[in-house]
DNA sequence: CCCTTTCATCAAATTATTTTGATATATTAA
DNA sequence: TTAATATATCAAAATAATTTGATGAAAGGG
């Protein structure tokens, strides 16, 4: 690596971290298919999602919060209704445009 | 789901479990990091690799598995070595053009 | 043939992620 | 106020992924 100069080796590690969190969320078949949803919906609540899925609450819960720390959707709160949808800036910077049309809202 | 066809849901089902492996492959600072390491090189054997980024053998072939495996990248054997290139239409295909600065040897 | 190098694979130990069921908080409705 | 609903979070159990050190196979050199 001696050609690189210690800040770009710096700049190059943050990203990894932030892209391993990107790509760790992505990683899991159940949050494709919540995203694949999402993208379906303009935005869409807890419990719907839920039927919609077939998945218990609670494990829910744990998918989309993932999700959201990756910032890979957006939530809402109005009242005690949690709604969530997809980050679609988020998801443009990192997936292909051939991805758009399983993960993303606006269809190709 | 009631507005889908059942072929359309298979066939979705079907990409979720093959996306699911390339980004769980993405999903490593590690792995990351042996895609921008070859990123740099056309090719590189693994015992170079190895020193590249300090980690010894048996885990650095472990990781490289992951990432043939997801077809992230490729490989090809000439007597004992074993050489192992980026796949760039691949990650073309999965990664937006912001990406590539990154992770694919083809420069912005 | 024997020795060395390169690499893959294996089993055991470790670590990380996911699932489950229970509980807690906040909001709304009666 | 009481009851019901929506959601988040927690701890324990269950699963899955990673690390480690050892072993083995294949190739090449002497």
């Amino acid at each position: 690596m001696s050609e690189h100069s210690p800040v770009k080796d710096i700049s190059t590690e943050v990203s990894f971290s932030e892209y391993e969190a990107k790509f760790k969320a992505l990683a899991d078949k159940k949050r494709l298919h919540i995203l694949h949803l999402l993208s379906q919906q303009n935005s869409c609540c807890v419990c719907d999602l839920s039927e919609l899925i077939d998945m218990p609450q609670s494990k829910l819960s744990y998918h989309l919060k993932i999700l959201l720390d990756a910032k890979l959707i957006i939530k809402e709160t109005r009242g005690t209704w949690s709604y969530y949808m997809i980050n679609e800036a988020e998801l443009n910077h990192l997936l292909s445009p051939e991805l758009c049309c399983i993960f993303k809202p606006s269809r190709c």
